[in-house]
DNA sequence: ATAATATGCAACCTATTGGTTGCATGTAAA
DNA sequence: TTTACATGCAACCAATAGGTTGCATATTAT
């Protein structure tokens, strides 16, 4: 299953998490030290971060002697596709006409 | 064209901003007053999440009379769908395979 | 005209976030 | 068996978020 909504979403809200988790999509089971390059910060606060993914089971983690491995996990944001964005998706053309209607009909301003 | 997509990802973070568009979904064209109703705070702080929701481009607002008019606009959700989501779930499968075979090869605790 | 309604704006408070530094620990290499 | 490396943990700090109260303004109803 996948985690709790709320976490997801809160986890993508930050440029630097969506940053790690498309370092992870090019080039998956990355260590925390080769996440670490190229992010403008300490290793402990790439830690962090990589924290909040892990409880929002974005991201797996897997020991290797003293270097730890990070995964991707897709079942969360197949999850929010699935059960928030595409309710939006299914009226999306009807809702963008509306919005133009409306828009250019009762506002002056 | 649609918002800076970390504004519509840090505008969706908010469960009570989630909220406020499922009820624009539900019921498009609410007035400041409609949507304040069921919400658990004061009017002040609902019309933050809005102002957070009109910047993000996920609203947008009309004034009729003194009642001021909401609307969803479905762009930037379906640009995020687009842009960032498709990537992930083009290569779902193929990562969630990857992923349970490292936590079952390499992981043992 | 006056009163009620719908909203905006600003100051303020507290909790959370996002970063830091410093130190501890377990693993690998010399 | 030291030394270096990869990481964890905790205290601390500044900035931001999310709420409040109080007051101002414009529109509608009486």
């Amino acid at each position: 299953m996948s985690a709790d909504v709320d976490k997801v979403f809160k986890a993508l809200a930050a440029p630097e998490r969506r940053l790690l988790l498309d370092r992870l999509h090019a080039d998956n089971g990355q260590t925390l030290g080769q996440l670490c390059q190229q992010m403008n910060m300490t290793r402990q606060a790439v830690t962090k971060h990589l924290k909040l993914l892990e409880e929002a089971t974005l991201v797996a983690t897997v020991w290797r002697g003293r270097e730890k491995l990070h995964f991707l996990n897709p079942v969360p944001i197949h999850d929010i596709a699935e059960r928030w964005i595409d309710k939006y998706e299914r009226d999306r053309l009807r809702a963008l006409a509306e919005l133009k209607t409306k828009l250019e009909g009762e506002n002056n301003g």
